[in-house]
DNA sequence: CACACAATCGGACCTCAGTCCGGTTAGGTA
DNA sequence: TACCTAACCGGACTGAGGTCCGATTGTGTG
């Protein structure tokens, strides 16, 4: 039985063998590359190894699925939307009032939709969304400035119900199929919110 | 070119040969017992086709694809609970106000959920929920009600949103993968409708 | 009843995500 | 440097959804 995690190593490992961290860092620039060359969809496992020169086994080795490689190439920029939160200006980040965090929360999740749509949207089929790292992180946040916000609330299931409201499945139908412009989706974030989040604000007694 | 849809045909055709509506009924039959027997995700189409003792082939041609055999499969208990919304008793059916008509809408959902998730959720795979009857219906229902209740509101993208939080997928995460009680679902969507839909009603002017 | 043709049938075939396992290699140890 | 072994590699294989086209059959017409 080994002592290592025999899972799929999805970051850097202090005991990662040379030619598996080389192998990791070709299949992800392979892949970032033939997902903007050639759509998403249009782009199979087996090209994305040949491509990294290395075999399909490796590829599925390293990151488990297909969501889980374009979660991978996401996760540059999903790190830095996470930053702008904790750390950014309000009202994304700390200092406004939750119900302004909200939507610039929403607002920025939908701008990360309108660039990234389909590669979300892989990174989220199946089941695969609810157990995803960006996902935990969003509901978290959505969760706590809820509860900040009403604490009488079932701030837990409010947030999942609004969080179901920007899934790239959604964002897809509504802009690519029904062609409504971003601004009018915006609009419609900050209304649900408004409608959603009272405006009560202050310093918690 | 044939001067008849050369689609899935999904419900009785007046010229429908006599065989075809015999393998239709068959090909339902089979399906709807296999998914009851070993549940849904245990049954592959060659399973199905098998069991109706018909070629794969004539599957597709009669459903198109696994998501949708399994709208047909529920396209039963789905008129009925249109039915039931059309012209049944208040709150869900006529009688009561849209705040009220849309809180027993989502409950009725959710209990239909409750019975069916993984056939729905396999119903909605891929981007079919959006282009599914029963979805079409919902849509409008709820877009009514909320341009109703709000006619100043933007309905038609708060509707989306507001299903958005009924879908399958999310119903059998709470409900399965995180064991969440129905009641505590129900509560939540009352929750969000009591807070997004105006008390305001009466006789409109 | 015989014919013609269009609709239908069915299973071989394709693609693609994901698995498996025998062969290979990196890298620590003496 | 020579060796040993755990980790790794890669491509053949599986299973499932979906397509295709030659063979078959139902049905309106003379």
């Amino acid at each position: 039985m080994s002592t290592r995690l025999d899972l799929p190593l999805l970051d850097g490992d202090a005991h990662e063998r040379a030619d598996a961290a080389r192998n990791r860092e070709r299949i992800l620039c392979s892949a970032a590359r033939l997902f903007s060359e050639r759509g998403v969809d249009c782009v199979s496992m087996d090209d994305v190894a040949d491509a990294a020169g290395v075999g399909k086994g490796t590829v599925f080795r390293r990151f488990g699925s297909r969501a889980a490689l374009a979660q991978a190439v996401l996760s540059e920029q999903e790190r830095e939307f996470q930053e702008a939160i904790i750390r950014g200006h309000p009202p994304l980040g700390p200092g406004a009032s939750p119900r302004e965090r909200l939507i610039a929360f929403g607002e920025g999740l939908l701008e990360h939709l309108e660039r990234h749509a389909l590669l979300v949207a892989a990174a989220q089929l199946g089941g695969a969304r609810f157990v995803s790292a960006p996902y935990g992180f969003y509901r978290m946040h959505v969760t706590l400035l809820l509860r900040e916000a009403d604490p009488t609330c079932d701030a837990e299931l409010l947030a999942e119900m609004l969080l179901a409201s920007l899934t790239a499945e959604l964002f897809v139908y509504l802009r690519h199929a029904r062609s409504l412009p971003l601004q009018r989706l915006e609009a419609s974030w900050r209304q649900l919110v408004e409608r959603t989040v009272p405006t009560t604000y202050g310093p918690r007694v």
